[in-house]
DNA sequence: CTTGACCTTCACATCAATGTGAGTGTTTAA
DNA sequence: TTAAACACTCACATTGATGTGAAGGTCAAG
């Protein structure tokens, strides 16, 4: 699969693959031409680091997640450094918080439109009935 | 309460919290110096502003959705014009798309952890009974 | 053989969130 | 009264994630 595919398998522009690849996030083979060639799990590691991009986690971490979070689990778990340990424990902490965070505030706009449109509700009956 | 203060108070710093007021996230009063001056209630949505900032959401949305999580819940419910309310459907939606991909990119790191950290207990366990 | 749709690299542009520093005025406290 | 701490504005710098476009190679189809 060439990257206009891969671009439009999994919505993340060229560009943006390309920049990927350059962060280490990716790596692609070279056809003799210098297209660069993807197999059909590419779609997958992309897709998983557009969410972890969306989550808010800069490029030089995910690359050092990415590793880790291999579908068949390598159990064989080669070089997790203690500090490698430390970072995912610090960066799964915030990723909590963040949740949290977010979670409140959605709250809060949920309970801000259910004040906003039952008010608007009730507007519109007593119009009716007046 | 001055600058200084505001940003100790909130852990924002001085110069991010002129940018919320360039962006229109906050208002300051000015003293007869030009001093910034705030009142205690500015530590809050302070707060709240760095809390959307880091969810994610950048300045243009969080300035439309400020008026509407204050505190008191002004029930008089202004000027929501139909568009604020999709706007903030919308917005919310994002919200919990959002924190799915999140908890789902937690749970990974969690799960990952797991599994390292318990394989390496069994290490442990093997290197001293063997 | 040409045209259009791909691909390549390189480089400059942008946007948001920040940092940093210069140059200057103000308040505070020794 | 002077020094330190704080405030102001303005402006340039940076970082990360992207967009955009130029200049050129490749390939398939008409």
């Amino acid at each position: 699969m060439r990257i206009g595919k891969l671009a439009e398998r999994t919505g993340v522009s060229r560009r943006l693959l390309r920049y990927y690849e350059e962060q280490g996030l990716i790596t692609s083979s070279r056809a003799l031409n210098g297209y660069r060639e993807y197999k059909e799990s590419h779609v997958d590691v992309v897709l998983q680091i557009k969410g972890l991009l969306d989550a808010g986690l800069p490029t030089r971490i995910i690359q050092q997640l990415l590793p880790c979070l291999d579908k068949p689990q390598t159990i064989y778990v080669p070089n997790v450094t203690p500090e490698m340990i430390a970072t995912l424990q610090c960066e799964q902490a915030r990723l909590s918080e963040r949740i949290e965070s977010l979670t409140r505030n959605r709250d809060a706009i949920a309970g801000y439109l259910d004040t906003v449109l039952s008010v608007k509700a009730a507007n519109i009956q007593s119009r009716a009935t007046s």
